[in-house]
DNA sequence: AAAGAGCGTACCGCTGAGTGGAACGCAACC
DNA sequence: GGTTGCGTTCCACTCAGCGGTACGCTCTTT
């Protein structure tokens, strides 16, 4: 009956007493960057007892989702197949492509899709060509709301006590140009809802723009996703791409609604 | 000091004795195609006791790589993030985005990029517009190899040993043309060695055609994944885009050389 | 060349986390 | 109103998991 799709209050798990918790400290021990980890190194992260760490990084090996190589683990393709089995995310991801692939073709940009986890925004699918901008997102990556485009125009429509919620928490600065400001940012989520569009200008990267626009849900409030397009300072200009950004997001967001949402 | 990437004879490990298996048991019980199953589902499908399926799905929703909805679990957003961290499928998708892109925007095919995995092609890559061919690949998804243009170039690149493991293993009959004569196989991937193309005709997917071209490792000889076009049968020529395929893989190749292979 | 630091691996007896058979409540469907 | 299939809960047993300890190795450092 009741849908419980994130953990309310007292934050994400860590449980260090459950075999299944110490798999995944060590799973999640691997941060974006790192692509090979010594057991060491993990046993430093984790925090537990080295023997334990090793004895079940040999079981997770054995399980296909750590590969042993020669100076470390690292994450192996079986977890890179089974996490692409999750549902929510392929469906949208499939269906998102053909218009992604429009939204490049006609601005030559990196394009990104993204929904709202939790406060932070998650990349569904990055893509780009040899010219693109260097922007620090990468696919399956996380970014704080408040400074980037995606995010923001997210949040916009993502319901009043969610903006609250960012607002009144910490508004990390990542550049000289983030916006800290709680009223700044709440007029910039104000004139999102307006005009279908929100900016980033080198807010959470130097040197980088970015517009992004809302996929809505069926019920034509409630974001499902976003679509955006970035580029670097100079050649980039945000405003005359708005239209085409929003154009996709809709059509995104009208194939959504037809099939089973 | 041995690096053992893939278990030795002996299958995938089918473990229901520890935590651990029993998790992933549940986890893997997702099929590709399963978006949505309920417990008594999971039960059938793992051959666990209801009680133990209903607790350690329990864990699992706890820890974030399954939702809990209305009529079952799915497997969740966390699980996505997880999988695409996976160091060596990533770099490479990173790495290959605007070759891919370039070939699309060339060919307004389907483009593929894959790797070889065990006697399988595991799709790491999916690109593709309105209009394009409905293929069965997905991404994160696996293909036979025998059947499949991506398939038989990873193969011809593979070694020997490979072949004949793959030539006398028994050869699954997909379609009316599939190949499924060893020696008319063997035939192609030696042509294709030659050629540095390989062709499926109808051969995975009534109505589909495709071309596939080889990423070299930097040791020259094996395949370090391989880039395909796909298109249906009609309008579709795939001699016609052999050397846009192979250029796209060959540039690949060298950039994969450059940056630490 | 000896001492030290940091690594991966192996051993092994204790114990409570994990186990799963059994029983329950609830909707549907004959 | 009986039956079937579902999700959930209970609880006593036991062996899987635990992790402190110790070892062997390769590098630096002195």
């Amino acid at each position: 009956m009741e849908v419980r799709p994130e953990e309310r209050g007292e934050g994400p798990v860590r449980d260090r007493d459950t075999v299944l918790g110490k798999a995944l400290a060590i799973l999640r021990a691997f941060g974006p960057a790192d692509s090979v980890l010594p057991l060491a190194e993990l046993v430093r992260r984790t925090d537990l007892p080295k023997a334990t760490v090793h004895r079940v990084a040999g079981d997770l090996v054995r399980h296909r989702l750590l590969d042993r190589t020669a100076h470390g683990y690292r994450l192996s393709g079986g977890l890179f197949e089974l996490g692409l089995r999750a549902a929510a995310e392929r469906t949208l991801l499939e269906l998102a492509m053909p218009f992604l692939q429009d939204l490049y073709e006609r601005t030559h940009e990196t394009v990104h899709l993204g929904v709202r986890e939790g406060h932070e925004v998650v990349y569904i699918a990055k893509i780009g060509g040899h010219r693109q901008a260097r922007a620090p997102s990468r696919t399956g990556g996380r970014m704080p709301m408040h400074c980037t485009a995606l995010g923001k125009v997210l949040l916009a429509h993502a319901g009043e006590e969610e903006w609250t919620a960012v607002l009144n928490g910490p508004l990390e600065r990542r550049t000289p140009r983030t916006v800290v400001a709680p009223g700044l940012l709440r007029g910039q989520l104000t004139r999102a809802v307006e005009t279908g569009v929100a900016y980033e200008v080198e807010e959470s990267t130097p040197g980088l723009l970015c517009v992004a626009a809302p996929v809505l849900a069926p019920d034509g409030r409630t974001a499902a996703a976003a679509i955006s397009v970035t580029g670097p300072v100079g050649r980039f200009r945000p405003e005359s791409h708005a239209n085409a950004v929003r154009a996709a997001a809709t059509a995104l967001g009208a194939t959504l609604a037809r099939r089973g949402h």
